[in-house]
DNA sequence: CGTTGACTTGAGTCTATTCAAATCCTGTGG
DNA sequence: CCACAGGATTTGAATAGACTCAAGTCAACG
């Protein structure tokens, strides 16, 4: 399988390119001098096309993953055959950690959303690290941490708002670092994939785009969107929510 | 507020026994001997009466709890007053610690669901533990990837499941540590509060058990629910979800 | 015994879904 | 460079699920 998903890597980064993200990571920030090249000497890099595996829920956790570029989703299951899309990961974030305290095994399947390049590591590495040196701990919360907060805000939307209102939401978190007047941007993956991710059908998802755009005046043609004013989403969807625009960021 | 909403302790439980139960839990037995005392010393018991608010989301946390007896709802609430209930916790669970890495804020509200007796402590303590000594941290990360195991859950089931699979689910969980069979058991909190929890309104919640009361040997009168046949309900509700029958424990 | 709040029930509405069909887009081979 | 297959997305029509609002019932408590 590994075989034919691989792509070939359009420009072939430096290590030391890949590996700076990587110091930036505030698992890897935390690790003393001496640590630090034992992970980066034990990666892999991987190059994997959209739709390449990387595990399944229940699986044995051998390996973690930090991403270098691309895009990865995780999901879960169901016994016949549903899938809930957790969340869709892209460079900067590390997946697959949390199975060191999830009984060794993961509790989420991960897959390709987009072409990727992935660094993997031994989570057993990360487990005596975590184990031995303490920073490395505190990083590890502090990684956690982010996650249950983008979680808790997960529920709160599936629980109060309505598709056009998260539909709205995804798209202010997309345009934050930029100005708040005519944003111009490209849809990250596929549509419908961002209608999972939102817990929606994509028929919901594509008829709950047009009533935005009739709504207000973003325009959307193929994946590139036109925000004129986030002002205006912000109406539509912030007083739904319990935090304020410009709200933090989550990742 | 904190006078009026207090009630009288029925069974005074002797010190012992509350910190036998704070003892249990993995951040407390992380604890080494000589800083566990300074936990207990520390600590304030409250007594509070159902509606009592502990804190809103966004409050700098001062303080975290933990729960002796009772039920806690953790909430959040919208700008326009809509509310969502992330949890409701009883016995042996902690509350508000999570602020820590959060920006020393709670990103929660926390209220009293039934009577509860609490032990609260300085966050600045467990601040300083967690710093200092390793194995409180790797307590803490048990802590917290027990919620985000239990958030993941959650969110899988908003996407996935409607509200009677949703309810046969909460009753499953209710009747875990008893047998599978002839279950008797009684609600722990309000219905509409199981309702909230379960993100639906509580008109929806009240048609959906007569629904499983229909379809299934179940009865339900006031809040005295009797199972004749956990299996039943399994067949209902857990083709829906990742983890068969009977799943593992959450919390 | 009446009041209050919790819960249930009814009727109508709206949102999101399903299923089917049409259309658009993209990567591929010629 | 163009035509084409296959997948992605959109649209239509009908349906189902959950919601709102209003009214009724029930039970605990003073």
């Amino acid at each position: 399988m590994a075989d034919i998903l691989k792509f070939d890597e359009q420009r072939n980064s430096a290590p030391d390119e890949k590996f700076e993200l990587l110091h930036k990571h505030s698992l890897f920030a935390a690790m003393p001098d001496d640590m630090y090249p034992r992970f980066t000497s034990a990666a892999k890099t991987l190059t994997l096309k959209k739709g390449a595996q990387l595990f399944l829920q229940d699986d044995p956790a051998e390996w973690f993953y930090f991403i270098v570029s691309g895009w990865i989703k995780l999901f879960r299951e169901t016994v016949d055959g549903d899938e809930a899309v957790l969340d869709v990961l892209t460079k900067g974030h590390i997946f697959g950690e949390s199975a060191i305290f999830d009984g060794g095994v993961h509790v989420a399947g991960a897959a390709v959303a987009e072409n990727a390049i992935l660094l993997s590591f031994p989570t057993s590495l990360l487990k005596g690290a975590i184990t031995k040196n303490h920073d490395v701990a505190l990083g590890m919360l502090a990684s956690i941490s982010r996650t249950r907060r983008q979680q808790s805000q997960d529920i709160e939307k599936l629980s109060l708002q309505n598709t056009s209102q998260r539909i709205a939401c995804f798209l202010l978190r997309m345009c934050r670092a930029n100005d708040a007047q005519n944003v111009s941007l490209s849809l990250p993956y596929d549509k419908s994939l961002i209608a999972a991710r939102l817990s929606m059908k994509s028929e919901t998802f594509s008829r709950a785009l047009n009533k935005l755009q009739r709504e207000t005046s973003i325009s959307i043609k193929g994946s590139t969107v036109i925000i004129p004013d986030t002002n205006e989403l912000a109406v539509f969807t912030c007083s739904h929510c319990s935090q304020e625009f410009p709200c933090g960021d989550l990742h």
